[in-house]
DNA sequence: AGGACCATTTGACACGTTCCAATCGGACCT
DNA sequence: AGGTCCGATTGGAACGTGTCAAATGGTCCT
């Protein structure tokens, strides 16, 4: 309705001089109390708001985070967000969350817009790796950190999970099981996590002395419970015994939609089909029957991706940048508890 | 590194005014197309990028919409937050989106947040029902837009689900299956919709002539996977013939909880106990039993909700507040699909 | 040739804040 | 009494953009 109320006002509202609100406002030890206890009321009198828009365009950087995330349905990015949020908060900072969607035009367009915000640094987890337009970003003042992807060139800082190993982790763990017959349930292979955790299962499968033609690929369009109901499917289809007894999943939703597939046909899990999921999502342990999965340090990441960034704003020119890897875990559940059956 | 390049600098670059470069960006029409071309290729050359924080302070208002959840790993809320940024995208404007996380100090600082950043508006769920904060938001100058929740003196427009209409149905389903003892299993019922949905399957229960007792409640400290899995295994642990055989969950985190203590125990889902949930998440539809669940048009009630706040800050004096209520369906799934047991 | 009109461009101000140098007024010292 | 010092306050200059009235220069008509 009405116009919003400016320093000036209750300047004049006080009987004090500009100066003297804004140093109320951000260095009240250097102001007498009485003014102090005026200048406050006069605050409250009318309602006065400070106009952040003002603040940043005088300090040159806007205290907002922006945090660019595949898609914000995915639990991962929830937790990952939410690492990012707390350790943002700490530092009085907001996260502004933009979803891409996996799409490079959204997420360009989220780019320019954060970078016309001038936040103080950009979260990414880009759509089609590190790219030239993240190096410009740096170049022209705008700190980026990569999430859950790693920049070649060093170019940034970046903090991931390695996904070779949490693929060479749950593949291990089926062959501990004595599956013989192996799957890995993912796609599109262009994503580099979904590459990199059948390159990790691959690696487990050789150095067990087995050959890799064991493990059969179904490649997904995307990773999803559908996707993973479709694969589902195309295994209920083949003969039993030419079944997968141990599958692998890229991520749990898959791992879901499977399980869910194979109840429906009544392939009993893990009887008939071991399962091993990816990210442990909350749905994992909760699933009909517990869904084994890799477990990221989701909250850890997202937390030391804001840590990486603050650190980078801060650091004047002499910063290096780092690249922080974590190990995943495996967390068994029943899914996967049993060896195989026989036929 | 180097500071941001200014309208000034491009400016000179390309030997025109200022007033003239910000018409190119602006009001491209008014300006000759070889001047165009020439700012144009200045903007290019020195790496220019709009000042966001210059331009809101000019236009008074900031062009972004705060989105306050309770929740942002809930799926409920993700969904409603992408039927809001589809709809924001429209028109321009960016989503900060806010995790109050239940907490009304969390919320309190949000608030106080977006309002510093003059924001368009606010899209919130409030932690504790609509607010005096709230109408003072309004008052001064930003619109506030209440999701899945109402304003009894109607001071705010506002977008909901009837969730007594959704007790309702989900009630009315399970008596259809001829279920004689039944359950509703939710809480804390501080939170309205919860209080709602059990409101709906009692006014369900007196419309079949049924004596409200019937219904067993067992309520919750929260609407979460663990809470279903304590309360399954209170049912669980009573005396088959003293078992509820008809649940309705006041959301599907609880009903998931639930349906998975019920197969641990090997208690069968339907043929023992039927199960309804609340909300058809994704999992739902992707449990092993494939979960019976009320839904709600989540992204349709984020881009309403967008829409009412757009209208409304357009709007000048003459607005009048709207309440929008959308009315959920019953996806009737596996989980509910068969009759009562007999004992 | 002189005037009128139009399309472009210009220059200056305003937005609300922060920061800094300058000022004020009192208290204390010599 | 004059000088000095110090805490408290003031005034004004930025920050980068959008807007608008005014200026500019060119074309066309009479």
């Amino acid at each position: 309705m009405n116009a919003p109320v400016s320093i000036r006002e209750v300047a004049a509202h006080a009987g004090v001089s500009v100066g003297t609100v804004s140093n109320v406002l951000n260095r009240p030890d250097i102001v007498a109390q009485s003014t102090r206890d005026r200048v406050h009321e006069a605050i409250k009198a009318l309602g006065f708001v400070r106009n952040e828009s003002a603040r940043q365009l005088r300090a040159g950087r806007s205290r907002i985070i922006g945090l660019v995330v595949l898609d914000v349905a995915n639990p991962f990015f929830t937790d990952v967000a939410r690492g990012v949020e707390d350790e943002a908060s700490r530092s009085g900072l907001a996260v502004i969350l933009c979803n891409s969607d996996d799409q490079l035009p959204k997420e360009t367009r989220y780019l320019e817009l954060l970078e016309e915000h001038r936040v103080q640094g950009i979260l990414i987890t880009p759509v089609a790796g590190p790219d030239e337009r993240l190096a410009l970003l740096q170049r022209r003042g705008t700190p980026v950190v990569l999430l859950d992807s790693t920049s070649p060139s060093g170019g940034q800082c970046s903090v991931a999970v390695d996904d070779v190993l949490g693929g060479d982790v749950a593949m291990s763990h089926l062959l501990d099981g004595g599956h013989q017959r192996l799957a890995y349930i993912g796609g599109p292979l262009s994503i580099r996590q979904v590459a990199d955790r059948r390159d990790g299962a691959l690696r487990a499968l050789a150095r067990a002395g087995r050959d890799p033609a064991v493990l059969q690929m179904i490649e997904t369009r995307a990773l999803n419970v559908y996707a993973g109901q479709q694969a589902g499917m195309a295994i209920a289809a083949l003969p039993p015994r030419r079944r997968p007894t141990g599958v692998f999943c890229a991520n749990d939703l898959i791992a879901l939609g499977l399980l869910q597939e194979m109840t429906r046909h009544r392939i009993g899990v893990p009887e008939d089909i071991a399962i091993v999921g990816y990210d442990d999502i909350d749905f994992a342990a909760a699933a009909a029957v517990p869904l084994s999965s890799v477990r990221q340090p989701r909250q850890q990441l997202g937390r030391t991706a804001a840590r990486l960034l603050l650190e980078e704003s801060l650091a004047a020119e002499d910063h290096t940048h780092r690249q922080v890897t974590f190990q995943p875990e495996l967390e068994i559940r029943q899914s996967s508890r049993a060896g195989p059956g026989t036929w």
